[in-house]
DNA sequence: CGGTCACTTGATCGTCTTCAATACCAGTGG
DNA sequence: CCACTGGTATTGAAGACGATCAAGTGACCG
């Protein structure tokens, strides 16, 4: 089917092994567990692709027979319901490792929100890899823990905050994406339209739309262009955030 | 404080060996990653602990110093809001293993719904001795993927499901409690109250019992007493978790 | 320019919440 | 044995928040 056209771009072995070591993500990512003198068999079952805007490149319950390695653009997980309701897991960018699931098809569907590109790894060779480096395997461990806290986070957000609250929630979590921690920035792009932050947040995108006006409105936000975020107080969101007001 | 009274049930280390390989948590939980021989070193740095029902062990934000391995009973995992809003992420029984986090304080707190009992280990300890069995390593990757995708699940079911719907997913994931892959119960005891149903639901009390007084006339259940649920019509009710009428 | 797509805004509707009363059940003590 | 109590569950009526339906705006692009 058409949207099975994914290009592999490949690489001569050297090649491989000179785009893990100078790879952008690697600092961010699982495999800076691997020490350098190593990196060529990492890089050798490597396949780094690329895919456009739009691209679904998971399958909820298709094989799960790779696992990937986002090295650049930011992608969206999802599930979705038989009448098509769809609830985003998250927004993943560069360094962020999918498809751990121990299952046999993959949990969730993945779709790239601008170009994506990413090392693809066949999981049945990775596994036999990461048996030689247990250090791998401690990071992927630390990896889903952190993950299972940000799941936690996002589970008490849509079981029981208001539509103001997760909005203050989402906007102080962008801020913070990517930044050293206790850090963030007050200018930042939202990727992601407000279809896909409805479908993040638990809300329908009028209710964004809306909300994101009315916080605009109270001066604790701007929005130069529908894509571009300022945060105008801080404190305010995280209070707000918080459910304190 | 007086909700610290934990009572440490000490065993001399034979009998803690006897304790740990007749464990009846044992096969279900990570510790079966480890070979009978090496057992004892596990069971040297386990303390078993047994708290009644009510009583509060992990307590959010406070220093991550442990691991528990709950062995009997059943407790609630949730967090909180400042103004007592609560979200239950999960109800956990014999063989869960509980504080993963990577960061130095617990993200969520756990309380006993009935008496339970779990073997606690020290952080710093069960480190050192999971660095000599990258196999339990491995297992308890195992157990974090499996989490993820569960909260996966739930992160759908909160954001997207009706009341109804999570009412429905809610019993039929009860019903397979325990179960080998494959099958479920039709009639099973609910250990947990109307209250810690909608707190991890993201309903209220009234919302469920008003469900599940609805789903009881439309012959889907029955409920023999507050505690005890019939599945009537099982088919039924998966095709409405997933949202299909 | 006409077309599409994303976003915004308005009016109305419905599901779930909130508030309140009542029922139920186990435990306690008269 | 029965009245009393406290915790839990059920049921009813009213209200609110967010959803739905609908229209309008603006940007981009062939």
């Amino acid at each position: 089917m058409a949207s099975q056209q994914i290009h592999p771009i490949m690489l001569d072995p050297h090649a491989a092994l000179e785009q893990c070591t100078a790879c952008d993500a690697r600092p961010v990512s699982v495999c800076n567990a691997i020490p350098d003198a190593e990196m060529a068999r990492l890089a050798a079952i490597a396949v780094v692709i690329e895919v456009p805007a739009g691209r679904t490149f998971i399958r909820e319950g298709e094989p799960a027979d790779n696992f990937f390695n986002i090295t650049a653009g930011t992608a969206k997980l999802f599930k979705l319901l038989p009448d098509g309701r769809r609830q985003i897991t998250g927004f993943v960018g560069a360094g962020h490792f999918l498809g751990l699931a121990v299952s046999d098809t993959y949990a969730f569907s993945a779709e790239a929100i601008d170009t994506v590109r990413f090392c693809r790894f066949a999981r049945a060779k990775l596994r036999i890899l990461l048996d030689d480096f247990p250090l791998m395997e401690k990071r992927l461990l630390e990896v889903a823990s952190n993950e299972l806290v940000a799941a936690q986070e996002q589970m008490l957000l849509l079981g029981r905050k208001t539509a103001r609250e997760r909005l203050a929630s989402f906007l102080m979590t962008q801020s913070r994406q990517g930044m050293p921690c206790g850090h963030s920035r007050s200018r930042f792009t939202l990727p992601m339209t407000r279809g896909d932050i409805a479908d993040y947040l638990g809300l329908t995108i009028e209710t964004v739309s809306r909300t994101l006006t009315r916080l605009r409105a109270e001066q604790l936000i701007d929005t130069p262009s529908a894509n571009e975020l300022q945060i105008c107080d801080g404190r305010g969101l995280v209070s707000l955030a918080e459910g304190l007001r």
